[in-house]
DNA sequence: ATTGAAACCCACTTTAA
DNA sequence: TTAAAGTGGGTTTCAAT
């Protein structure tokens, strides 16, 4: 666990890359008025801090063909199966997110499907047969979700506790 | 609205590109045994038709200092105001996604937050005070997600109805 | 729709301060 | 921790198929 300053040189990297991850570094230099090698080295460090997870391009999912979107808050029938639980999860390629929750339910998961008809489907034949699970709420989303955004930079605190991950 | 087909080269691009926004296009190229002319032209196109939303560096909102999640059930008092309730909501910046929701809520949100008393705030002094929000219920998530994933693109139909937004 | 070549630009390393 | 310079490689365009 190490302490980790992160100044408004990082902030205005963070802003830009995570808007963008395409976008040239020395553009990034430029903007921020410091050499390309500045803005190389602070993005590795960044990245070495496991500040930085990685970097993706974004799919459209609802254009792809999956119109349905639905979060769903699963009760462990023995919270000690939680661990098999995850690994049955992620064999379930429509599970994009899972969550260890507290209070109503033990897991929150995140499920995209074609149509309803996939949805329910991926519930009762995939979701609700894995061991420990006990009990299923859906709280469904439909049509493309409204917004989507990263959490601005701007919010984050400028003394951070990370375990450092630096080889 | 056109019909647009994606093929195996598209799904091959999709699954290196979705998983690095950072990989070179001549790496993807080699990959596919195409050119890189053809990858950029792809790639373009994708971005052309919406599949591809654009690209973005993820930064670990727990190591910044975000160590609470919560997703959170909001039930409008007048579906009219649903715009007008959107809109504050993106004036909140710990708002991460709003989806329009159908069953028990009108919409569903994910917020982050530092902690607890953080979350608590957000909620009592923001959310429940934007006029059309009759009630919200939240579900709490703690601690790292346990994973976190784009949905593979094998899960992707091969023809997709999009609206060409080509210049 | 794909290619190879050309021109331009960038990433990354090393150096030095 | 930063900046400057060099090289190898990437991005992008274009004519041609």
């Amino acid at each position: 666990m190490a302490q980790h300053q992160i100044d408004r040189l990082d902030k205005k990297i963070l802003q830009l890359i995570s808007q963008d991850a395409r976008i040239p570094f020395l553009e990034v230099a430029r903007e921020c008025n410091v050499s390309g090698a500045a803005i190389h080295q602070r993005i590795q460090k960044l990245r070495n801090t496991g500040i930085i997870k990685g970097s993706e391009f974004v799919v459209d999912t609802y254009k792809v063909g999956f119109q349905t979107c639905a979060y769903i808050g699963i009760t462990l029938s023995d919270i000690k199966m939680f661990n098999a639980v995850v690994e049955e999860l992620k064999k379930v390629p429509e599970v994009v997110e899972c969550h260890y929750a507290t209070g109503k339910y033990s897991m929150f998961v995140k499920i995209y499907a074609k149509d309803n008809r996939h949805l329910l489907q991926i519930i009762l034949e995939h979701l609700t047969l894995i061991p420990g699970i006990a009990h299923t709420e859906t709280f469904q989303i439909s049509l493309d979700e409204i917004f989507r955004r990263q959490l601005s930079v701007f919010e984050i605190e400028s003394t951070i506790d990370v375990i450092d991950e630096e080889e």
